[in-house]
DNA sequence: TCAGTAAGATGACCTAGATCAAGATCGCCG
DNA sequence: CGGCGATCTTGATCTAGGTCATCTTACTGA
């Protein structure tokens, strides 16, 4: 093994078995020795720069991707030039399952910090899929879950207010904390004011304001992109 | 054969080799001999009467469905009981796929009019898939599809004005009729303008408004459900 | 260390679309 | 056929959140 220590975020030689996320990733649903195939197709590149994309949509669909650490962002450019931001991505997390409808990205994927990312060649899991049932059936409840996902994410947008807004997203990092086994009371919000406005259909200074008053109903302490949460019952009568 | 036309629209005793919506639904990426196999899994059900459901969200996820004549609606209902409506479904498009991820369906599905529906036991779906790679890799691809649509919608519904968002439902409509090799200039709307409001994130009253201006300006005729285009230009600049 | 730029907060004002309230039409059932 | 509830239209008013403008604070790089 590499003198690098194997907690290190950023570390390229782990493989899925050592993986931290691998109790949430794609390997959730395999054995041992399925995970050592899985292995043996995923590429783990190396540590990305805030900034840098990990593919940019219209480009050629050639796999789905993992977050090993730090996080990414998906986003769609429309005709006109305006951006939307469609997802957040945390560790332990796939993302580029849009491109498979048409073999290309309708996404571009950036990362938000410095973040890790392992990289699954689709056609060899679509072969890994045939001779792993309990793979495919995994992969296809990813796809669902995303579709799911993007639904709640639709009513959100179309019958909820800004601060039902803000404290649904607020609760959802705050749960994917939790499954990753760090704190969903006290944490960092990888994204800009501006990132949450775009994927909230809000402005910025709304959701400045909704921070704003939040903070003044001592729901949160807001320190910048560190969020305390004080009072969950009220954020998740707010969520619903 | 039965004494009934094959072109009947209810019929229920063709099969996915005779059927008008084979090139849309799922054959689509089969051989002749593959059409067979996928033909004894699918089961046809009977007409449904309008307003019935196909399924009720929370009932366990067994099957996925193809439309084969009428029109399906999908919508979600939240914790407090607001509706969301999350999809229309015409002849040859499948739904269902949002039950996959948690073995329960998270929406229900009503037919908006009277409409027959094949029903495709997903067990059986899966197994097929490992036989037929190329019904893995549709299947896949028509998840894919659900994902970027579904983010389409996202993107509709945080950045774009009533206007907007009524021209590009009339439009997607439009298309999905060419497809099925009728008419995109005047169809039918199978749904209510209180479902038009509800998935577009807009009221009735809106709805009802932009249909208005966009007859005062010569962009449609509207005769109740009766949609005639009459300035294709025009709605796709709307609709960008 | 400090200038320059980006990110965030806050206030004043405006507007698209919601809400509320009446009518007008449709379509179903006796 | 005729009546009545559901659906649709239209108008008057209200409001959440957008827009614009300013200020503060944080980060970057030379």
């Amino acid at each position: 093994m590499s003198s690098m220590d194997a907690k290190c975020p950023h570390n390229t030689e782990i493989n899925c078995g050592d993986c931290r996320m691998n109790a949430l990733c794609l390997p959730l649903a395999l054995q041992t020795k399925e995970v050592a195939q899985l292995d043996e197709i995923v590429q783990r590149g190396r540590p990305l720069q805030k900034d840098r994309h990990v593919y940019n949509a219209g480009e050629e669909f050639k796999s789905v991707f993992a977050v090993r650490s730090g996080s990414v962002k998906s986003y769609t450019v429309s005709n006109d030039g305006q951006e939307q931001v469609t997802g957040f991505h945390l560790p332990g997390e796939i993302f580029g399952m849009d491109g498979i409808a048409h073999n290309h990205y309708t996404n571009s994927a950036l990362a938000m910090e410095t973040a890790a990312v392992c990289e699954i060649p689709f056609s060899r899991l679509q072969e890994l899929s045939i001779a792993i049932p309990s793979l495919q059936r995994h992969f296809f409840q990813l796809m669902s879950k995303e579709i799911t996902n993007d639904q709640h994410l639709i009513t959100l947008l179309s019958k909820n207010s800004a601060e039902e807004r803000v404290a649904t997203l607020l609760l959802s990092i705050s749960n994917r904390n939790l499954r990753r086994k760090l704190s969903g009371t006290r944490f960092r919000l990888p994204m800009s004011r501006a990132d949450i406005g775009n994927y909230l259909g809000l402005t910025v200074e709304t959701v400045s304001r909704v921070f704003g008053r939040f903070q003044k109903q001592y729901l949160l302490r807001v320190d910048k992109k560190e969020i305390e949460v004080l009072d969950f019952d009220k954020l998740r009568a707010l969520a619903n």
